[in-house]
DNA sequence: CTTAAAATAAACCAATCGGTCTTTTTTTAA
DNA sequence: TTAAAAAAAGACCGATTGGTTTATTTTAAG
């Protein structure tokens, strides 16, 4: 037992943890308190002890899930010294996504996106502040590349995390849908040899 | 009153294009009996005397609104002579997209995979219908080019159809969740940019 | 115009929905 | 060890879910 966390924080985590999945392949309108209660072995009054409604675990479950993503990210790309490295470090995640889902589902934040747009707001903006952790971290990457003279300084590095953002969880969508790995392997290796012959000095 | 279809015949209709934006914008899950009664004016016997199920409501209404889709796709590219000019025209096609939606609530390919890959085989096989079409739409025209000199023989043409579409589809979740066309209008002119340099002699 | 068939309305169904409330159990600090 | 506080169980709530059934209305062919 983590004596750090009381139980309040440890029960709240659990809920999170393990709904977190639920949404992600479910969705939001997909997944009733009931399959809350199952995945995490609590009844209804243990549940709404820690949130208010289905939609602040959903809020929750879809930060955590997202965290771990962007986590992992951050780790490979704080591993890596060079600005190349640090992108071919992102790809390589990318590549072992499906194998090894870090959330069961596929990727959250393509999830929710496109379930949440047009219905949820709260989620939606939640969705947004992700994709611009994204970007900003692709860019940043860019950016660094260019001031240490690695890619050319010419280059647009918004279009590039554009294009990164949205072929990577274009090519993920795919690969779901047909169950074949192979979409997502094209688009990473078409994003490797834009790397390398567009973006390098 | 069209006499060329019979009363059941235009029911049936009715109830496909009325729930069609329903399951598009709220999803399968999302979209209730109460929505598709409300939406086309009918009670519920007046619909289950077209349709067994909810499920097949959504079924029809996917393909529905993927027809339209893809129709007015074939439309476009069968108005052009080149294939440059037919893959231009589908490009334009999508540049529309966000403005006048042919089916509110973006793109139903991308909406539905991503709610029926992990949920609803049925939908989800549909889907991967839907997709093979628009990739055989896009690989055929490529063929075309390259066999009318237009293309560069050595052009990847199944690679070059799966990052076209999953740059699109990840191009209006960008936008759809931001509210904002610059991601799909990036990637629409990333392809551009691809047709001219790498697919063009 | 009549009438059989087809289409629709509306009441009805059990099950489930998200959420609340009271009681019981467990935790935690004194 | 005890007692107050926190957490969780489980019964309960009205509303809504997808779906059925029967009665009524509308369609359309003779």
């Amino acid at each position: 037992m983590d004596a750090t966390l009381s139980k309040a924080e440890r029960t709240r985590k659990l809920i999170i943890e393990r709904s977190a999945p639920l949404f992600n392949q479910k969705g939001y309108a997909g997944t009733s308190m009931q399959d809350i209660m199952a995945a995490s072995g609590l009844t209804k009054g243990g549940i709404y002890g820690h949130f208010e409604s289905k939609e602040e675990i959903a809020l929750a479950a879809f930060e955590h899930a997202a965290g771990i993503i962007t986590g992992m990210i951050a780790e490979r790309v704080a591993s890596k010294e060079s600005a190349t490295d640090k992108l071919k470090a992102i790809l390589q995640f990318y590549k072992t996504y499906l194998f090894s889902p870090p959330v069961q589902g596929g990727c959250p934040v393509l999830n929710t996106a496109v379930e949440a747009d047009d219905t949820n707001p709260l989620l939606r903006a939640s969705v947004v502040k992700v994709l611009n952790r994204l970007h900003k971290a692709v860019a940043n990457i860019v950016l660094q590349g260019i001031a240490k003279g690695e890619f050319k300084p010419e280059t647009d590095t918004q279009r590039f995390s554009i294009l990164f953002v949205s072929m990577i969880e274009g090519g993920i969508m795919l690969s779901k849908a047909y169950g074949d790995h192979k979409y997502l392997n094209t688009v990473i290796s078409q994003l490797e040899q834009m790397l390398e012959q567009e973006l390098k000095i």
